[in-house]
DNA sequence: ATTGCTCTTTGATGCAGATCAACAAGAAAG
DNA sequence: CTTTCTTGTTGATCTGCATCAAAGAGCAAT
């Protein structure tokens, strides 16, 4: 179910500025477009598994992927959230660490491994951009270690609504004219395996949140938040939010 | 409290091949020679304050830090743990995310931020090997995640005794001859801030893996492993312990 | 030897979140 | 319109770990 279809020009790519290819030069660009192909993922589809081999690397275009580990008795635990310009696969190792699935449909820019490889080697905008992106990766994987050993079930609800508020706002901290709302891309029990709670207890803490008026709920997915200060009190972060840069 | 008397070569430094620096040639070594500077720390010496500037960035030669992360109400979470060769400090950024601690005496292996940076930009090795060792953090940020999100008391005090174990051995998973040991490096407050848990947790569960036979203790600190698999176990690990490489 | 540390162990009790269970609300299929 | 499936809500009960509390063990200083 590929949909090869779409040749896209790079330069009209919408995450252009954002993912790895971002720092790359017209000519670079070029060269990348020559390797790059295109594939499409149903909702639900698995993306790469766990000890598979990885044959290729890319970067999300559209739609939202999760990256998640499983133990052998099925807990689960999410372990990253991709969303458009996020990148996938680790070039030099060949056996995929993690589950990536597909929770919406998803598009992806694709680069066979080796090629991408070599074109890395050879291309250090690649390699900086790479290492930029990764690194926020950890300090953001360092912020969920803090959520997951010591935080709330009612902090951790607070907090992904925050997180995606920030990430779907495009980065802006604070957006204080006109009330903020965010479309949740995860159900319920998606968002337990990423917070580490029960989808029961997810369930209840967003119930208890809507009934203090600190979000209101449009059907199950779609969160209003009148007062985003409020929220990140909830959530346990001190104001600003961790944005450093 | 600063001991600069060491002028060491590069050539002789016991982490010269696993550090950021791992992968460069003599001249490339010989530059970084000039730039670099030690510095000590003494245990329990704070080396990196969050939020504050950092003027420099640089790799643990000896002893152990962690990195930690505190909410306003006093509750702390460790990060990561720094062992000989690891990087601390993030080029690129200004302000530090988390605090840097030492717990035994450390050398560190210093640079001017700046400099530094420039030196990356100049050195497509160094920058290599730092983006080598930043997917690698990552990764095991992501298995901590899964630590902490879903294992039991139980399991979480087996994983931190096998990482520890693993990390010692020099990254080798098996040793089967002779009885494996592992010095802690940490006290038991400290590795509840690592698992999150309380120390009281900590030390019932310590008790528990001794009274059911899979460690002794000899001191507080000392523990013997008779049978690594058992430990993995444990630690409700896949067998291989999920070294992929 | 005694005092005062810090670190660790162990016990008693309480509670947040897991587990078990039932039901509601759409949405898609017949 | 009814059936079935998926997703979400809510209630009742249980339990693993936190919390509160006290005491032991090792070690340095006097």
């Amino acid at each position: 179910m590929q949909d090869l279809s779409a040749h896209q020009q790079c330069g009209d790519c919408p995450i252009r500025h954002r993912a790895v290819c971002a720092r790359c030069e017209t000519d670079e660009l070029a060269r990348l477009e020559q390797i790059k192909y295109y594939r499409s993922f149903q909702a639900g589809q698995t993306i790469i598994w766990s000890g598979d081999r990885m044959e290729f690397v890319g970067s999300v275009v559209t739609g939202i992927a999760t990256l998640t580990q499983t133990m052998e008795d099925g807990r689960r635990q999410m372990v990253g959230l991709l969303l458009p310009s996020d990148f996938v696969g680790r070039p030099g190792r060949a056996a995929a660490a993690f589950d990536v699935t597909a929770t919406t449909d998803v598009v992806m820019c694709c680069f066979r491994k080796k090629p991408f490889e070599d074109m890395m080697a050879a291309t250090p905008h690649i390699a900086q951009r790479l290492l930029e992106m990764t690194l926020d990766d950890l300090d953001a994987a360092r912020e969920w270690m803090l959520l997951l050993g010591r935080k709330t079930a009612r902090e951790k609800i607070a907090s992904l609504i925050a997180i995606i508020a920030r990430r779907e706002a495009g980065l802006q901290v604070r957006q204080r004219k006109g009330m903020l709302s965010v479309d949740l891309p995860l159900t319920r029990e998606e968002m337990a395996d990423y917070l580490g709670l029960t989808l029961e207890t997810v369930s209840r803490q967003m119930s208890a949140l809507k009934k203090d008026g600190v979000i209101t709920l449009e059907g199950n997915r779609l969160v209003r938040i009148p007062d985003l200060d409020r929220l990140l009190e909830e959530a346990g972060d001190d104001a600003d939010g961790g944005m450093l840069v």
